[in-house]
DNA sequence: ACTTATTTTAAACAATTGTTTAAAAAGCAT
DNA sequence: ATGCTTTTTAAACAATTGTTTAAAATAAGT
């Protein structure tokens, strides 16, 4: 009778392995930690680890959901509030800066993890509902429209705010390998990044509102 | 007295060990593979791989250095011809695209190896010094003193070609995940997604040659 | 042909891996 | 306290890991 009969427990345990597992996972990936490794931090034995999640591929599918959906989030939040197109691009680039700025190990850990699994179908937290839901597709379709939007694909849309926001964060070492920077002089280029990003793509998603540089 | 003594041989054997060790390590990563399957898709011994290579790590390393220059090295390319510079953005963004669809899991496997690695020091090829040579630096500066180039950091411009010709390609799950698209479907994307990119930054970077959208 | 050096292999090494088993400890109702 | 369930542990499991050793096969030099 594992979990899922009863439930009244303080949960402390079980969220706790999924905290340490999130940051072992995060940092080292899937294959470049052991459960050990996991347990160790979180001072339980590594059997306790199968017996809340079934296995080390269990848990870090849990985890990688969650990091999937924590970003999607990020999304929709900004996607949901009653602001202008060109406000919510700069909300959005803002808000995932800030976001990622804390999460710097997000984007990687994603896509890495993505290319692990086998199965590409984690359509279970339905992130394409949960984007229309917002409104969002029909606002930029109308916008559209009335020629305040460049006609793009949203597709290409999101891969336009997803590469100038997730890139800068997740090629820290090899940019700062490259030119040769500290930790200080990359965040002095990434602030200033930020503010191209912002108005990079709002001259090219909303010509008519800018028409100089 | 491994290799380094005399090396008349062939070549052969080391240097398809490199392309197989290449290919997984691509695949898999450092920790996702072992050294048996490494040797195994060589057809060779174990023992083998670490009579020319010593360890696991040496041959990672080595392979991860050859990655970084690559594509380096087609960076330079571009840099040295004589072209404007709104010829170079374009012939830039290209064959970075025709490179990285030939190869699509180089940026991925850069970025986590890099992280997977401790000492960040990949200074032995000199990559800065390589582009330096090209003379592309002058030559932005240069345009952006006579206006013709937005004053931007050459980081940022980096960070900026970067952003846009390597995440799209490396984000191919995840973008297919969300969208729930296919392969060919994705495939249309990224060619719609290589002009929208080559128009973005120049209409950013040379605001004088466009005026208009 | 003989000697020497290089390349390749089979086998073993000790350490570590994810997972399981069985028993102990802790909680909880009665 | 007594039973029962849930939580936690120590120990063991078999498989796999990177690496080494010693011997065999091949090539090269004389």
């Amino acid at each position: 009778m594992q979990r899922d009969k009863k439930m009244k427990k303080d949960l402390s345990t079980e969220q706790k392995i999924k905290d340490a597992a999130r940051k072992v996972f995060m940092t080292k990936g899937f294959s470049g930690c052991t459960t050990r490794e996991i347990a160790k931090s979180v001072g339980i034995n590594v059997a306790l680890l199968n017996y809340y999640f079934r296995s080390k591929g269990k848990l870090f599918e849990l985890i990688l959901e969650a990091a999937l959906s924590d970003f999607i989030e990020a999304m929709v939040e900004v996607f949901s509030m009653d602001l202008s197109l060109e406000d919510k691009t700069r909300m959005l680039i803002d808000k995932e800066f800030e976001f990622l700025r804390k999460h710097p190990e997000l984007p990687l850990f994603i896509h890495a993890g993505l290319n692990q699994e086998s199965d590409n179908d984690f359509d279970q937290s339905n992130f394409l509902g949960r984007l229309h839901q917002t409104g969002i597709f029909e606002q930029c379709e109308k916008a559209q429209e009335e020629g305040k939007m460049r006609k793009v694909n949203m597709i290409n849309v999101t891969l336009l705010f997803m590469s100038n926001c997730h890139f800068p964060i997740m090629s820290k070492k090899l940019i700062c390998g490259i030119y040769q920077m500290n930790e200080s002089q990359h965040e002095e280029r990434l602030n200033e990044h930020q503010e191209i990003v912002k108005e990079m793509l709002i001259n090219y998603l909303f010509p008519n509102t800018f028409k100089n540089a």
